[in-house]
DNA sequence: TAATAATTTTAGATTAGCCTAAATAAAATA
DNA sequence: TATTTTATTTAGGCTAATCTAAAATTATTA
């Protein structure tokens, strides 16, 4: 198995690749696991040894196929355990994230497989992410950021692309939880905010950066 | 926060040390940690100069207050885990330990006290042993060892002091759970093995060192 | 109680993961 | 394209936890 600190860096590189196949950089891994550059780089050699990246000098990195595998099991974990959070222990979306963080890296596929029975084989977890099934599989659904949503369309709220407490805080104030219908009313073109009703009742008026991170289905 | 190697140690001080408040030499601890004396001797300088332990050369450990705290946390959780996994996951009894092991070591005590809840507060382990509450508290019950039993003597089997994978296989094996009752039928003096009758109906004979490990309520 | 055995501690190394500072390579720009 | 800036890697060190071998202490036993 893989150490607590590889399966941090390999989640790292996956987020940070995530759709497009595009290398990643040794500074943006540095940023997302807190570390400095030169850090990243000793781990890289490591990962690449081990065969779980793709690794040229000076050139980026990509997820080997047991790289990706290993990444892919770690995110399932995370997503299962925080939907038994929020729905059998019941915590908040918004206090999940960091437990979960820690419950990722138990290591037992028996677990693991028993906890997604157990749930009801849930396809999503709390912020609308895709839940990967044991095999490794994920049902991405074609989202669409509020950002990009044109006047007079509607949608329903169905994921987030930012996590932090702060800003799921945020939403929760605003009454926009996953399921929430919405409809754009009006586009201020002064600072890209927007204006929007809420399960067509509440108006509410949201920043272009907070719109950019709430993710519509049609 | 004490660093897992820190909260495996505490623990095995505890279980070496518990019931009597006796000191635990180096080599009982590098046993049950799997490590070597040199090892324990650094880490015990190290618990000693955070106050968690009280530590003369030479002279063995006792838990300090704070490290005894410490440790009864850990085993809480250890054993909650453990009732989680056998009662909601649908594990058996000796499938449990690994896993709680790692489980153990998550740190929130929102998490722990929201697990206890949803189990509705669990007074025991799978295998009997007492889960101490929120606060600290043990209520450990007075139980007997099978091999301290006479003739004719009856009993409810509530625990066992060995947890090893094969041993609860064994006892399975026998048809002896938690809950079963049990009347000494025969002690055989040549080596110490005993013929019980369990739940009045199956015959069954143990040898001495099986009977030690397994805790009766008279 | 003196000699031997067993236990524990110290000394000196190793590994994983991290750091800072310096060197090197790539990218941007004049 | 030559220069400057930015990104990345190398070099050399640090800490936590481990180890082996040697030294010190305590316990056993003749």
């Amino acid at each position: 198995m893989h150490s607590f600190t590889e399966e941090n860096y390999l989640k790292a590189i996956y987020h940070l690749s995530e759709g497009n196949l595009m290398a990643v950089s040794t500074n943006q891994i540095a940023e997302m696991t807190n570390t400095k550059a030169a850090s990243v780089t000793d781990m890289l050699k490591k990962l690449s040894e081990k065969k779980l990246i793709n690794y040229i000098k000076y050139q980026g990195v990509t997820l080997s196929s047991s790289g990706l595998n290993a990444a892919v099991n770690i995110i399932r974990k995370h997503r299962l355990w925080e939907f038994f959070l929020v729905e059998k222990l019941g915590f908040k979306w918004d206090e999940v994230h960091d437990i979960a963080e820690e419950l990722e890296h138990i290591n037992s596929a028996t677990l693991i497989n028993r906890l997604d029975d157990f749930l009801g084989n849930p396809a999503v977890d709390p912020h609308g992410d895709p839940i990967p099934d044991r095999s490794g599989l994920i049902k991405h659904k074609k989202l669409v950021k509020v950002s990009e949503m044109k006047a007079g369309e509607q949608g329903t709220v169905s994921g987030v692309s930012e996590h932090s407490s702060v800003f799921l805080k945020l939403l929760e104030k605003l009454g926009l939880t996953l399921g929430s219908k919405i409809m754009i009313t009006e586009l201020i073109e002064f600072d890209g905010s927007i204006i929007l009703t809420i399960n067509q009742k509440t108006d509410r008026t949201i920043s272009r950066e907070v719109a950019k991170n709430i993710l519509v289905m049609l």
